[in-house]
DNA sequence: AACTACTCCTGGAGGC
DNA sequence: TGCCTCCAGGAGTAGT
């Protein structure tokens, strides 16, 4: 679930705390989730300094001084808490559950306790992240072979390379391809989900059925929402769905989650209504419906679409004429 | 080559 | 209250 917005936003906090830090140790806790390179241990990361923190689509690598990298990819529920001496902390990547009073705490999979007293913990309650330690040598090799496509935030991400990317794809449902890390690095459901409804884009709609027009506006949506979403760190979202947190500005999500929720797109040309809080509707396969009484805002539907729950308004984002779908 | 289905994992939510 | 089942998700792999 941490996507884009969340790791950069993790990336972007751990930068001015971490980068010139000493490793006191690294204390692996889940070994089944640690991935040495052959002939490295975690002893090997003991008295490094941290360098650099870069990140590769929701990849995040830490380049550390003696020519040692360690990569963590926090998978679906991954969350880094760095904690300072004081006891302060800031947490990225996933955000709930929040870490517990004391950490480590059972989810606790990865600590990197440095030398001033502070520590960096990974902690994941599915024991789907990992974390490899490999030579920095083997960094570019190893950031290849997951062959990621073009990064939204990069400044060479352009509609013309949205098309290009699209059109290898063309006879993909949008959303799955948004989804695919090799046609575009960064996107996960959420985003695909809220990129797709700010361009009013169908997800069932092929990939080369796109115009140059809505390719355009699928750019320009995907730059609005994580321009929205990457300063705060990404959205407050709890077991898949979103959950209001209006005070941290990180309740932005327009669709994803809220299955029965009015559109607020359609509320808004409508120059009334309200969220009306009604709970999520979600069923397995296509529950699309249209708007309930004359008069009503629409609704967002929740379909199953590439193997996820794809949220969308079938109003605003009219279906295709085959699909079945909105 | 392109696509789908399955797998990994676990806590929370909902139904009974 | 307690038990059971379903659901969420990223990405690698196997199968079609």
């Amino acid at each position: 679930m941490p996507e884009l917005p969340e790791v950069e936003g993790l990336r972007r906090r751990l930068v001015p705390r971490l980068v010139g830090a000493r490793i006191e140790r690294l204390e692996v806790r889940d070994a089944k989730l640690w991935h040495p390179a052959e002939g490295l241990s975690e002893a090997a990361v003991a008295g490094r300094t941290v360098l650099a923190i870069d990140r590769y689509a929701k990849l995040l690598v830490f380049s550390l001084s003696g020519d040692l990298a360690f990569a963590l990819h926090l998978k679906i529920a991954g969350q880094g808490v760095y904690q300072s001496v004081t006891g302060e902390r800031l947490i990225g990547g996933h955000p709930y559950p929040l870490p517990g009073a004391v950490l480590p705490d059972p989810s606790t999979r990865f600590i990197l306790w440095l030398g001033s007293g502070a520590a960096f913990f990974v902690n994941d309650q599915r024991r789907f992240s990992w974390l490899r330690l490999m030579p920095a040598a083997q960094v570019s090799e190893f950031v290849a072979s997951h062959r990621y496509g073009p990064d939204p935030l990069a400044p060479d991400f352009t509609p013309d390379v949205l098309v290009s990317r699209l059109r290898a794809r063309k006879g993909r449902p949008i959303k799955a391809a948004l989804l695919d890390q090799t046609c575009l690095a960064g996107l996960g459901n959420i985003y695909a989900d809220e990129s797709l409804h700010a361009a009013r884009l169908h997800p069932m709609l092929r990939a080369g059925d796109l115009t140059p027009a809505d390719v355009r506006r699928l750019h320009a949506a995907i730059k609005h929402v994580l321009d929205i979403a990457v300063p705060v760190g990404g959205a407050i979202v709890k077991n898949g769905r979103a959950v209001a947190d209006v005070e941290s500005g990180r309740d932005f999500l327009r669709v994803h989650g809220r299955a029965g929720q009015p559109c607020p797109d359609c509320v808004g040309r409508a120059g009334g209504g309200s969220r009306d809080g009604s709970s999520d509707g979600s069923s397995r396969g296509a529950t699309a419906q249209r708007s309930g009484a004359a008069g009503e805002a629409p609704r967002i539907v929740r379909a199953f679409l590439a193997g996820r729950g794809t949220y969308f308004c079938p109003v605003c984002q009219p279906a295709p004429p085959e699909c079945g779908l909105g």
